[in-house]
DNA sequence: ACCTGAACACCGTTCAAGT
DNA sequence: ACCTGAACACCGTTCAAGT
C-alpha cells in the first residue's frame, strides 16, 4: 500500500469525488486530505489555498460538457448553450455554488460566461451588449441552478413543507427564464439593428 | 458601564452594523458577542442558530426600502420594483449573499421574490408564469448584485487587473438585464392573451 | 428569563524539518 | 521535489450551572 506522488490533477478529481458523495460543506482540506493518505499540509504544496483549488473544480464541472454546435442562429446557440451549462452543472453536488464563487472572485476569465459569450459572436450586438447579454443569462443560469440543487438536497433529505417539487417543473422554470430573455434580446435586436431613426 | 439586558433585536442591529464596517466574513459569532459585551453563547438564547441570525438580517435589509407605487402598468411596476431591491442590497455590504443563501435554505417566503411578485398580481399572467417571471427576475438580480459587491470591494482593496469598473457601468449592465427581461414578458403577454390561435 | 464558563469538535494555513 | 509534524489562530454550538 505505498502512496504514488501525489499530481495537481490527483488532488482535483479527488475533490470531485467528495464533492457529489459528500456536498461542499464536507469538502474541507482535512478531509481531502485523508481522502488521498496524506496529511492537509501536502495539499499546499500543489494549491496555494482552497479558493484555488474550487476555482479548478469549477473549471472542470462547466469543461466537461462541449458546446453544442447544431443550433442554428445566434438565438438557438445561446439557448443550446445555456442548457447544456445547466447540464453540466447538474452532473455535480453543489456546482453552482461553486461556479458562483469563483465567478465572483473572478479568478481568470470564466468559462461559463465565455461559452455563453461565443453563442453571440453571431449577433448583431455590439461587443457591450454581448458581454451583458452572457452575463445576464449567466446570473440567471446559475442562480436558478443553485436553488434547484438546495431544494434537491433538501427533498432528498426529508424535512420540506408542502409540494414535492418535481425535476419537470424545475426544467420548467428553466426554460420559461431562458426563454424570456431570448425573446427580450430578439426585441432589442430588431430594435438597435434596422432602425438607428 | 452595566450591561442592560439584551433583545433579540440588539442583536440583530448589531450584525449589521459588523457587517457594513468589516464585511461578511468577519461576521462571526464571538466577534458578534465582543460589539455586545457578551459571551458567543448568549446569542443562543436569542438565536437558534447563525443561518437564523442570517435570514432575520436579510429579512431586514429587503424591508428597509418600501415599494414603488407610482409606476404604471405591471412592467413598470416590475422594472420599479427590481431598481429598489438593488439599493436596498447596494445599501449594506455582501447583503446580496446573505440574501441568495437565505433564499436558498428556503426559510419563509422570501420578501424579495414576494415583492416582485406582487408587481405581476396586475398582468395577465397566470399564478405559475408570474411566479417563474419573478424568481427569473430575482436570480438576475441578485447574481448581478452579488457580482457588483464583490468587484467594489475587491477595488477598494486595491489589486485589481486591468479596468476600474465604473458605478455607471454597473448600473448599465443592471438597467440592460431588467429591461431585456421585461422586453421579454411583454413579448409573451402578448402571445399569450390574445391569440392563442 | 437571560447569561457565563468551559468544553467539544472542528476549520484553513504556515513553516521548519525531513526524505 | 514533495511531504510530515507541529503548531497558530481561529470557527459554530452545546449545556450545566449561575443569577
Amino acid at each position: 500500500m505505498q502512496n504514488a506522488r501525489l499530481t495537481r490533477d490527483d488532488v482535483a478529481r479527488a475533490a470531485l469525488r467528495i464533492l457529489d458523495e459528500l456536498g461542499l460543506p464536507d469538502l474541507t482540506m482535512r478531509r481531502l486530505a485523508a481522502e488521498l493518505n496524506v496529511r492537509p499540509s501536502a495539499l499546499y504544496w500543489h494549491f496555494p489555498n482552497k479558493q484555488t483549488l474550487l476555482a479548478d473544480l469549477a473549471d472542470r464541472i462547466v469543461t466537461r460538457r462541449h458546446p453544442a454546435e447544431s443550433a442554428s442562429g445566434w438565438d438557438g446557440r445561446l439557448r443550446a448553450e445555456a442548457f447544456v451549462l445547466r447540464d453540466a452543472l447538474l452532473a455535480y453536488r453543489d456546482s453552482a455554488e461553486i461556479v458562483s464563487s469563483s465567478l465572483a472572485l473572478g479568478l481568470g476569465e470564466n468559462p461559463a460566461h465565455a461559452r455563453l459569450r461565443q453563442a453571440l459572436d453571431s449577433s448583431p450586438f455590439d461587443a457591450e451588449s454581448a458581454d451583458r447579454a452572457a452575463t445576464t443569462m449567466l446570473h440567471f443560469l446559475l442562480g436558478h441552478v443553485s436553488l434547484e440543487q438546495q431544494r434537491l438536497q433538501y427533498d432528498s433529505l426529508g424535512a420540506r413543507s408542502g409540494e414535492p417539487v418535481t425535476l419537470e417543473s424545475h426544467e420548467g422554470d428553466f426554460r420559461f427564464g431562458v426563454d424570456i430573455l431570448i425573446a427580450g434580446l430578439r426585441d432589442r435586436a430588431s430594435a438597435d439593428s434596422p432602425a438607428p431613426s
